[in-house]
DNA sequence: CCGTAACATGTTATCGGTACCAAACAGGCC
DNA sequence: GGCCTGTTTGGTACCGATAACATGTTACGG
């Protein structure tokens, strides 16, 4: 194979010095219209092709921005991706992606990773770390965005929401209605943090209001979601008779218990209420619509792109950001 | 803030050269037990990260895998993503991940961008691309495997199946029920090209058994997905009842179309067939179950780790390899 | 005690851009 | 013409790791 085509090649066919070629490819600003078009041409026509490497290791810069999300196969966070994807290429960042598979220890492992990329910035899921990777993050002068939370003792930045109130909000919403005898559908394990703080919400919430005690369903560990959440309501039988709503972690898992619930003739909502989180497409559409919380999982996104725009153009900051995204309840028909 | 700890620094404070620092951080195999343990307990205490950006720089070779995915918001996707994810971790490549939004102009910018990456491996999901992106991978000798499609005229490896034989064979299983009247539910636009061969398939199948045209259902510009296909039908009114079966180019769009026609009071199966494609996890969990065709996404991101890691680990290859993993018939409650 | 092999470590140059500073050049003004 | 200003271009060093080669060190048999 002909050797790699270097600036330096370009800068011999057109009679400049490498730096030229460098400029003309770069700012424009400086060099004279004619050199430049002429460097552009015979840059294509030797097939050049330009070693962001070479210019990340020269300057320091990587032009990355580091993401771990829990899961990659999950509509908000995928959309919460795009959000950021979007918003960054318009400054040049490309996204370095990772997944925790929501294992804190994974994250760990994950970001010693991502760090020897030098990304120019990190944005993580959650604002539940390990202590190292809290000493690994805080060792570098690097802007920390958390995302999909509002952690008590943030590393930086945060755009998020409080899980906890989001899945208040919907308990009192059932309350409201006259349900009594709520099961709450979740992970059994507590390694899906948010997930454990939308548990921790529904049950403060329910003991908050006086309603008895609310009965978790093991639907097995995380991520949990359709299959886990029909099997949680099938391995219950009959039982499932003794509950008037079941609050689940999420939409699919909703969804889940939703179909399980019809095929055992059950009445949704008449006999019992079912409820999701995350708003996901297969709420608004499923026969009948299921009540959930409405998370902008996109503008989570779009808001961590804009915050981290801000921090490149260098526009001083006072102190980390907090951006409450919020959540809203979004009746549907289970409920 | 301090300047960054470099191998240098390392060096200076055990009393070694930066040499064996260097080797002592990879190889473990010349370098002294007791000096590497040494080092490492000193590298450590410092604070030292290691730059993998000087290394891809000075080696030349970047630790990357490009990808390119239609979309990460598809569980399909998302799934052969973390196929090909977890078996290349193993050799110690990253993903560099790129969204083509199903778009072939945008895939070849986004080719673009990748290739000053350095990358040592690109994947392609499909078989369509620009003149333009085929030139720009067809000048660098860089491995490239297209997944997801059984291409005509590859480019390089593939790892994929034939949309169009396993949708011929849902046609087939349909018209053997008895089905006669179809209507098939897909995006408007080309720009899925998969999707294309799929209703190409279809379409042709039909003809191929003597069945009446097929009516194509406009469900929008690419990408479709559940409301999409929710809307399809509620477009189609009263006129949905001319059909007695709706397949549709995946599975969300099926699972709108069934939800859509429940709500219109049509029995489904008796009333009308409904099928999907990529065996998602709501065919099998919504009630009733949806026919559709199981496609291994995951073990398509697996089948080409492996097929790389052949190639990096150096075992001679004799031409570009062609995996097909096949597709299959999965019988739902739908037909 | 020496020669040689096996092991352990050091020296130098380099990957492909670009920051920084210097210099060449053109045009305008007195 | 001489001087100044502004524009355009060039020269040199360097980012942090490592390949390739050279050198030093130890162990052991004859």
């Amino acid at each position: 194979m002909t050797a790699r085509v270097t600036m330096r090649d370009v800068a011999r066919a057109v009679g400049v010095s490498p730096m030229t070629v460098s400029r003309a490819l770069r700012d424009d600003e400086t060099v004279n219209e004619k050199t430049r078009h002429k460097i552009r041409q015979v840059a294509n026509d030797l097939g050049y092709v330009y070693d962001t490497t070479a210019q990340a290791f020269r300057t320091q810069k990587s032009g990355f921005v580091a993401v771990t999300l829990p899961s990659i196969n999950n509509a908000n966070f995928a959309e919460t991706f795009r959000g950021l994807s979007d918003g960054l290429s318009a400054s040049g960042m490309q996204l370095l992606l990772g997944s925790t598979n929501y294992s804190v220890e994974k994250e760990e492992e994950l970001v010693r990773q991502l760090l020897t990329r030098n990304p120019e910035a990190i944005v993580l899921t959650g604002g539940h770390h390990t202590d190292e990777t809290r000493a690994l993050l805080s060792a570098r002068n690097l802007p920390i965005v958390e995302m999909w939370d509002l952690p008590a003792d943030p590393l930086g930045h945060v755009v998020g929401f409080s899980n906890a109130e989001a899945m208040a909000t919907l308990v009192a919403h059932l309350a409201a209605s006259g349900r009594r005898r709520l099961g709450y559908v979740g992970a059994s394990d507590l390694t899906d943090l948010r997930g454990a703080e939308r548990r921790d919400g529904a049950l403060a919430k329910a003991a908050d209001l006086g309603l008895p005690e609310v009965e978790i369903l093991d639907a097995g560990p995380a991520p949990v979601s359709m299959r886990h959440g029909a099997q949680a309501v099938s391995a219950l039988g009959s039982r499932v008779r003794e509950f008037d709503a079941l609050v689940c972690v999420s939409d699919p898992v909703a969804f889940g218990v939703l179909s399980e619930c019809r095929r055992m003739g059950l009445d949704v909502p008449g006999d019992i209420a079912v409820t999701g989180f995350g708003n996901f497409e297969v709420a608004s559409v499923s026969d009948p619509r299921i009540t959930t919380i409405g998370v902008t999982a996109r503008e989570i996104g779009e808001q961590v792109a804009l915050l981290l725009e801000d921090l490149f153009s260098g526009t001083p900051q006072d102190g980390p950001r907090v951006v409450d995204v919020g959540a809203r309840l979004v009746l549907g028909e289970t409920s």
